[in-house]
DNA sequence: ATAAAATTGAGAATGAGTATCACTCTCAAT
DNA sequence: ATTGAGAGTGATACTCATTCTCAATTTTAT
């Protein structure tokens, strides 16, 4: 991050301290929140400013899950995630069928200048799916 | 949507009508600007209520541009959508490579239960980009 | 050290989306 | 044709994620 010419504050280390150490998806109030921890007059407005750069570096990946959004590391490799819904946890799943050929035949017939795409599975991982559908 | 139990109404069918004409993803307000020409007494609160029904029922999909939501009449069989980010005209396109024997194999391997997922490519339509980068 | 530039945080502002609630409309049963 | 139960409506208030503003602070190059 600072060898992208972005300068290193402390600020921004909690930020990415918590990150780093997420095993889910944080919410923006949740990574606020722990990095307060360590760093209390930490604002939100900087959470943000931070997460926008992460995401922009490749650092951190964004998902929808319906209500906010929410950040975890990228993974080393071209993964896509799979949410759990409930714990937040995320899956991460090679694309089986890489999406960048599709998206070359799309650009050619369609004329689209294609920037990006989005490519996310939802749903409840197996210990959540047990606490919702509790057996007597 | 009458047959699914949902009354028909005035309001309900000033948003259909302006949807089942849009050439392209509608924005909450475009949708109730353009409904409210032949219904002015619509309210906002309707609009988002018609459109969840709508898009329970699959008549409209929701995709995401980067700032808020827009909706487009689904295409009858799976697509997804490619969207322009100018123009948000939507170009639909079948899943090559069908996503459910993913999910299928994903279920399996993770132990999740797969609830539902999201694919959508971004981009800008030849005649947005053509606009976007002019020749001298 | 010092000036220039980047960064910060508090708080205000924005705006999409949701909740509320008194009122209206629809429709099946009379 | 009437009616009443409950679905549907819209004005409004509200929530809350995100962005903006700006004066004060911190960082870096000189």
């Amino acid at each position: 991050m600072k060898s992208h010419g972005w300068r290193p504050t402390p600020a921004r280390e909690a930020v990415v301290r918590v990150l780093l150490n997420a095993d889910r998806a944080l919410s923006v109030h949740e990574v606020y929140r722990a990095a307060a921890q360590g760093y209390p007059r930490l604002g939100m407005a900087t959470v943000y400013r931070t997460l926008d750069i992460l995401e922009n570096l490749g650092f951190v990946q964004k998902v929808h899950t319906g209500e906010c959004h929410r950040y975890y590391p990228t993974p080393p490799g071209h993964y896509h995630p799979l949410v759990c819904l409930r714990c937040f946890r995320v899956f991460n799943f090679a694309g089986r069928n890489d999406l960048a050929p599709l998206e070359t035949s799309l650009e050619s017939e369609t004329g689209f200048h294609i920037k990006g795409h989005l490519l996310q599975f939802f749903g409840y991982c197996r210990d959540c799916w047990q606490e919702l559908h509790p057996e007597p």
